[in-house]
DNA sequence: GTCTATATCTCGATAGAC
DNA sequence: GTCTATCGAGATATAGAC
């Protein structure tokens, strides 16, 4: 038995769409070089995805997933707030370099129509780790006096351009490693009283 | 004579793709629409632009000039750096605000592989207005010791972030220009001495 | 569940009259 | 330069045997 199993099937078909989208787009991916790629037909393509469309957000949602699975192993609501703090910037950006098709592939689907595809109470799910640690930095009053959601905003969008960054300069690991703690430093500066 | 000149045809052909790009992405909008919608025949559309990546890249490039040309008629080489650099953070977002369309065709565009037909030196004219005001920077010797790679795109990051809390939340012209002046300062703590 | 074969459609691009 | 008409390619999705 070589053979896959379903989930292996599902797994194999969403890694080649992966790949594929980050490549040549969602427009310039076939549906039919997916399913060779992940070694299954068109007709089993579309027997786990009822559309393209539907692959595309079964796929963001699994990436997420993926994220929000790395964070939780790394956080512990037990930690000061800015330990816990600390360990979802770096570990966001690790797993982003670890992970940079993952990665790129979250931003291309955000500017994208495909991201009006996706039912509300997902993003809700997605974001609990990061919405209780900030609900726990406003009770504890550690915060600048501006609105919760621009400092979240404005802390993801530190963490994409240090991403950015990190991809275009090819830094060593160590120096990498302190650029990262300089950002984080610059960070918790901007944000914390 | 009603009719357009030529430079308001290719106009208002550039202008209908922004439109429907933003609202159904590349993939989703065809030639065969854009012409309609810029009442033009599809034979005029593609005597214009030979392909549709062709139409593409150069409806970029024209955005990427407008925000260059709005940023440049507020820069004067003789103000101080932080005035200058103020001048760059505040009305890149007051164009990001007043032209959401065109400021998220470029995110959409730079999470697409149509970034790859962009021509180098395209990308160093563009950056002409930033680049200097960094230089100017270094040699005053008012940056912190950062790579000033990693300063520029943290600090383009910030106006991402910004833009995007601004355009989600709902707030009066008053509020928004103090949020716009608290993210500045957020910043320039962020990256002077 | 998986495959092959194919229906159906739409799109980008061209040809050629005016 | 602009239009109408259309070609040919390639896409998504389905049908039906195994």
């Amino acid at each position: 038995m070589i053979s896959q199993s379903n989930i292996e099937k599902t797994d194999s078909i969403l890694s080649a769409a992966l790949r594929l989208f980050v490549k040549y787009g969602f427009h310039g991916t076939p549906t039919s070089r997916i399913a060779t790629e992940a070694g299954v037909s068109n007709g089993t393509l579309f027997h786990y995805f009822k559309t393209k469309d539907e692959l595309i957000v079964a796929l963001y949602i699994r990436v997420k997933e993926q994220l929000n699975a790395y964070l939780a192993e790394h956080q512990d609501e037990k930690d000061d707030v800015r330990v816990r703090f600390r360990n979802i910037f770096v570990h966001s950006i690790n797993w982003s370099l670890k992970n940079r098709e993952e990665f790129y592939f979250i931003q291309q689907f955000h500017f994208s129509p495909m991201l009006a595809l996706v039912p509300a109470d997902e993003f809700e799910r997605q974001s609990k780790i990061h919405v209780g640690l900030m609900q726990e930095a406003v009770k504890q009053k550690i915060l600048k006096p501006l609105p919760i959601e621009l400092i979240a905003t404005l802390v993801s969008s530190q963490i994409y351009g240090l991403h950015q960054y990190l991809v275009g300069s090819d830094l060593s690991v160590g120096k990498q490693q302190k650029m990262i703690e300089a950002a984080l430093e610059l960070t918790l500066e901007m944000i914390l009283k």
